[in-house]
DNA sequence: TCTAGAACGTTGCACGCGCATGGACCTAGG
DNA sequence: CCTAGGTCCATGCGCGTGCAACGTTCTAGA
């Protein structure tokens, strides 16, 4: 990775300025990350990965995702979303069922206590995500850093893009 | 915390972009996160979270800081730094040292060894934010960006003010 | 002066994560 | 066919974290 030298430009150190943006980025991912989850703990007893993952099958095909799917879309490694599959299949929030194409694969599914379980506790998410970033900016400042954000990631993250090549089954 | 109702805009819920915009950044700061911890990682043997501790030390007069002073700045619970400077004292990059003032404080102070660490470790830490964010972005994106960052952090916690009250000693 | 409460840092504990590994299964090349 | 290598998910292990509780020290009020 490293482009010490030969970048664009290869200056060799940053401005304070430029390390603020860092910095402030880093506190601010941190700081509703924390509200997010703790909102969600005490109102729902439901982690932010928990949540995520409900979310992510919600409105995926079928409520159903591969487990590989669901581990890039949440970010977590492939061990991660095993044992967090394992404790929401466990509280009876998710599924896991056999992929008839692929005798390897497993899906995750959501259950219909999975399902009220993410419709009880998505007006806590949102609004969590509403007082700390989205009402905070304007429409303008809304559009700028989701112009920036495209910059920032490959094509390949942009989000959870739904469309996704999908397996079968 | 929650705003639910009362707020501004009580809408019931986010549209597509703005869900966008969230998800994508979180997975900017997961990325670049990642990028940095394992660029350190092999490169000097250094986490992330220590690098961080051993930066914000050096910047601090003295190249000392209370616990309690690093803590904040460095995003952790106490109970995670007292761990963390234990590592990094076994390692002889950082040392404690007793507060003549008060009896209850502790110092953590960088040591010859933790600056030249880190003065090893710096160009690997810059080059990965600079591919990562800052050269992707153009000045007057660096300014905007700049800008709703400080419009969506409490001023108390801009980034690392140097200046802080400060412990005395 | 004495005492109740707060602040500081550390420790016991349990939890969640990633890495490396393992077993089951699929697929392409002889 | 049959075998080598890849993919998929699960498990063993160690690590780092936060929470709650603790001892020590400071501080304010009677």
């Amino acid at each position: 990775m490293t482009v010490t030298t030969g970048g664009a430009q290869p200056r060799e150190s940053i401005s304070p300025e430029e390390l603020a943006v860092w910095r402030m980025l880093q506190r601010l991912q941190v700081r509703v990350t924390r509200v997010l989850e703790t909102d969600l703990l005490v109102a729902h007893d439901l982690a932010l990965a928990s949540y995520d993952v409900l979310s992510r099958l919600a409105e995926a095909p079928g409520r159903r995702l591969r487990m590989n799917d669901l581990a890039e879309r949440v970010l977590l490694s492939r061990s991660g979303l095993t044992r967090l599959i394992d404790r929401l299949q466990r509280d009876g929030l998710v599924a896991r069922e056999a992929c008839a194409d692929d005798a390897r694969g497993l899906f995750a599914v959501l259950t219909d206590a999975g399902a009220a379980r993410l419709a009880e506790a998505t007006p806590t998410y949102l609004s969590g995500i509403r007082a700390q970033i989205l009402d905070v900016l304007d429409a303008t400042e809304l559009r700028q850093v989701a112009a920036m954000l495209a910059k920032l990631l490959p094509e390949d993250e942009q989000s959870g893009r739904p469309g996704r090549p999908g397996q079968p089954c």
